[in-house]
Order: structure tokens, then sequence, then C-alpha cells
DNA sequence: GATTGATTCAACCATGTGGCTGAATGTGCC
DNA sequence: GGCACATTCAGCCACATGGTTGAATCAATC
């Protein structure tokens, strides 16, 4: 009871941590999905298809709207953009590395005697 | 046995899914760490604390090297970098609701006819 | 060889997770 | 009312996780 403090970033990333819901999400970003059409590609029972569900929504990764009999879920993405954001803190370290890769090739290149090519630097890496 | 096909996001995520781990790579951030320097603000025990780092680093996001008594962590950011990727690619659909949001925005203030007062939208609870 | 110091190992325990099956729920249609 | 359908609920089970404590390891120093 006093440890509801903990941060959305445990469930958002416990959430992500399962290879089945990492697919559901996938499946999500094509457009909206019934949780049996969800399930469908698991290969495991409808409810504990529908257990995985819940921990998306527990984190906020999916919102749920009951139209008729089936329910519809589409994808929430604000705490992937937190997760994203949470992550971006680190971005320095490994750009860093690319940067002394870098470095290293430029003095190979002036080495050569000719000059380096103009390198875009503050690129994000965009899949 | 089979199941050894596990995606190393897997791993990644779920380290990343504990609160005592994420503060454990943001000190890393600061620079190298021995395991009783990570262990000291953790409140628990050191063996507890050396659980942690050895998820973290089967998830291949510290590096260890052991100098004579003490081991010395230090961050091994690339995991993060896939992990950021990962998220970068549901990137679309949360710039997408700001673009939307931001057309609304716009027409609420041609509609008013005046611009729309600045809106402080992102606190980050940051963790 | 014994001591010190940093860390891990080995039980052990409580709780959480992820799967199953079978029953229950809710909601339109016949 | 009863049926069909989509989904959840309630047990149950095996195993993983996160914590504890106390013993063991390993390397330099006394």
């Amino acid at each position: 009871m006093v440890e509801s403090i903990a941060s959305p970033l445990d469930a958002v990333f416990h959430a992500l941590g399962d290879p089945t819901r990492r697919r559901m999400l996938r499946d999500l970003a094509g457009g909206e999905r019934s949780v049996t059409e969800l399930a469908e590609p698991a290969a495991m029972s409808l409810a504990a298809a529908s257990k995985h569900i819940k921990v998306l929504e527990a984190a906020g990764l999916i919102r749920r709207e009951v139209r008729w009999r089936t329910h519809v879920c589409r994808l929430a993405p604000e705490p992937l953009a937190a997760a994203h954001d949470w992550l971006g803190f680190y971005e320095r370290f490994w750009t860093e590395r690319l940067d002394i890769l870098d470095r290293l090739l430029r003095e190979e290149t002036k080495k050569d005697d000719h000059p380096a090519p103009p390198q875009p630097q503050g690129e994000k890496s965009d899949d």
C-alpha cells in the first residue's frame, strides 16, 4: 500500500519486457485490434492473452473501447514517449562512442591528406 | 532449451523495469562505480544489490572490470540504444498526436482571432 | 599463515508472473 | 427466454524474482 509510489516507468518497461506484448504493440501500430485478433498469433489461450492485454492497459500503453461485444484496443503512445525520453538521457553515451570512432576515422583521413567529408552530427538515429 | 531464441530486448526492458536498477544506471552515467558504491543508496543487502548488478550485466547494460578486490562497473550503452531505436518506431504515433493537437489549436486560434495563450504542457515527472 | 576487504554463493522465503482449464459475464439476435 | 459470441474471472500450477542471512572465495598485506 505504501508501495504505490512506484514510477510509471516500472509498469511500462515491465510491459515491454515480454515479446508477446511487444508483438501486440506492433500489431496495434497497424490500427485497432480486438482482443481475439491480438490473441490469435500468440499460440496461447484467450485468457492468457487477455492477461497480457491487461498488463499493457495497466501500463497505459493501450486504451480499450467496448464496442458491442468486442473490446477494441488501440495504441496509447504517451508512455512509450516517456520511456523513449528516459532512454534519450543516455543518448550522449552511445553517440559519444560514435564520435570517438568518428574522430579516429578523421585522423585516418587526415593522414591520407585529403579533407574529411562534412559530418552531419545532430542526426537522430531514426530507424 | 528451445526458448533461448529470446530477444535481447527481453532482458534489456526487464532490467529497466526495476527502479533500483534504473537508479544504478543513472549513477553509472556519472562515471565508474564499484559494487559497494552502487549498492550504498539502495537500502538493501550487498548480496541483493549484487543480484541487480548481475541482471544489468546479463542484459549487456554494464561491463565489469575486476580491479584488485573491487569490481568496477561502467555503462555499456549499446543495448540502451537498441531499446531507444525500438521505441523510436512508435515516435510517429506520439508526434502525430501532437500534430493533431497543434492543428486543433491553430483552428481554435483562427476562430478566436487572437493568439492562443502559451500552454505549459510537458511537465516531466523525471525518474 | 592469518587477516582484511569486496564480492559472490547457497539456502531459503514470500510474492509475482505466465500459462492452463472451466465457469461466469454481458449483450444483441432468433 | 434461450443462444451465440467475445471476453473476463477464478482457481490452479510451475517457475522467476527480489529480498534475507551466513558461509565461501580471492588477492594483497601483516
